[in-house]
DNA sequence: TTTAGGG
DNA sequence: CCCTAAA
């Protein structure tokens, strides 16, 4: 029984923690591995310890599976008359195939599952027999699935984490002065172990938390078409905080790669809500739309966003529109009350240039937002007095005839 | 798919 | 900034 709870808590050290968050679980680095042992700690059973310790569940759970090919099946006996580590090929014969740390979920669960056979190996009690017997049935059912490792697991493993002198080879350890088997099992356990250990211990980080969530919650309601508008940007992050604070009076805008990086963080962050994070439009982004108007007209916001605001990714053509339809009552306004009519002042924190202003009159003044170009044909209307007086303008506006 | 209009 | 209807 002291084997077993050696063994226990030698992978309990190695184990994650499952945090549960927002109703699913995750796995979390364990520094201290007190929460779980009384899982692990004198298993009332086999099946018992095989239902807190099948590898299925990892890689369930994960997302990933554990492949074993089709030369590298695992065969048990033969596998059981290996001695200690010598778990398959020699190290040098090893070759390690897309070992990329993208990928490092698969990489550590594959990881753990290893060192999970070789601490059985070392102790030979029922208990681990069974806990052996139960990873490599897992290995065998679930093959044909992707993890990037291929051929032996464990000589992946090994070889992708550079340990593969662990490998007993008894030349390794005769090295060493090292005979008693147990030792070996210990001392190359504690190096795994160490080695799996210093991996763990960074806390999931914040993003990753909310991809698993995300994928899992689209995994179980199936994948919503994202509304037409998700195709132009929901931006998040600090520095986008930072700058709506800072509004006008910053004219620092977010740099071509800030954009780009800005836009992948959104990819990923597909419930952005832009109401909570509204950014201040800057000035520099007003007189972009201006010029836009000037170039293009109003109406052609898709046209505008194309051309002028392609590096700001998160103002839609919709906004752009919405914009402009605030500056004209802007514009409006400041004019009027340029002129001594009595008009509300707006509340504006910013207050845009007047020379801005008037550019915006005059812009409004050639092309007309489309509600302002008489909803129902007025034949018979006259132009309003600001068209009459703004006689800079060579527009030529409905009935003015040349004579 | 884009634009207009209202909320 | 969002939603919806219309083009």
């Amino acid at each position: 029984m002291d084997q077993e709870v050696h063994f226990c808590q030698k992978f309990t050290n190695m184990n994650y923690h499952w945090v549960k968050m927002e109703g699913s679980f995750l796995p979390a680095p364990l520094n201290e591995s007190n929460e779980v042992d009384h899982f692990l700690v004198e298993p009332k059973s086999d099946h018992e310890l095989g239902n807190c310790l099948r590898v299925q569940d990892f890689s369930r759970d994960f997302g990933y599976e554990i492949q074993t090919n089709g030369d590298a099946e695992v065969d048990e006996n033969s596998f059981r008359q290996n001695r200690g580590l010598q778990l398959g090929k020699p190290s040098s014969e090893s070759k390690s195939q897309g070992s990329s740390r993208s990928d490092t979920d698969a990489f550590e669960i594959s990881e753990l599952s290893a060192t999970m056979v070789m601490e059985a190996e070392f102790n030979n009690t029922p208990v681990e027999r069974s806990l052996t017997r139960e990873l490599f049935s897992g290995l065998r059912t679930r093959g044909g699935c992707a993890t990037p490792f291929e051929g032996n697991i464990c000589d992946t493993i090994l070889d992708n984490n550079n340990i593969h002198k662990f490998n007993t080879n008894e030349n390794y350890l005769e090295n060493e002065k090292i005979s008693d088997e147990n030792v070996k099992g210990d001392i190359v356990a504690s190096k795994l172990a160490s080695c799996s250990r210093e991996r763990r211990l960074r806390k999931p980080t914040r993003r990753y938390i909310e991809e698993f969530a995300d994928s899992k919650s689209e995994n179980n309601k199936g994948r919503r078409k994202p509304p037409t508008k998700d195709k132009y940007l929901k931006v998040t992050s600090t520095e986008e905080s930072n700058h709506i604070r800072q509004g006008f009076l910053s004219e620092d805008e977010p740099s071509a790669t800030e954009c780009k990086n800005v836009y992948s963080s959104a990819k990923i962050c597909k419930k952005y809500d832009r109401r909570k994070h509204q950014k201040m439009w800057t000035l520099t982004e007003v007189m972009r739309l201006v010029d836009g108007i000037a170039e293009y007209g109003t109406g052609r916001w898709t046209r505008i966003k194309r051309h002028l605001f392609a590096s700001s990714p998160h103002r839609t053509p919709i906004d752009l529109r919405d914009k402009w339809r605030n500056l004209l009552k802007a514009s409006c306004v400041n004019i009027q009350n340029s002129k001594g009519t009595e008009c509300k002042q707006p509340h504006a924190s910013r207050p845009l240039p007047k020379s801005l202003l008037q550019r915006v009159y005059e812009l409004a003044n050639i092309y007309p937002y489309p509600k302002e170009r008489s909803p129902k044909p007025v034949r018979e209307a006259t132009p309003p007095m600001y068209l009459i007086e703004s006689n800079s303008l060579s527009f030529n506006w409905g009935r003015k005839k040349y004579e």
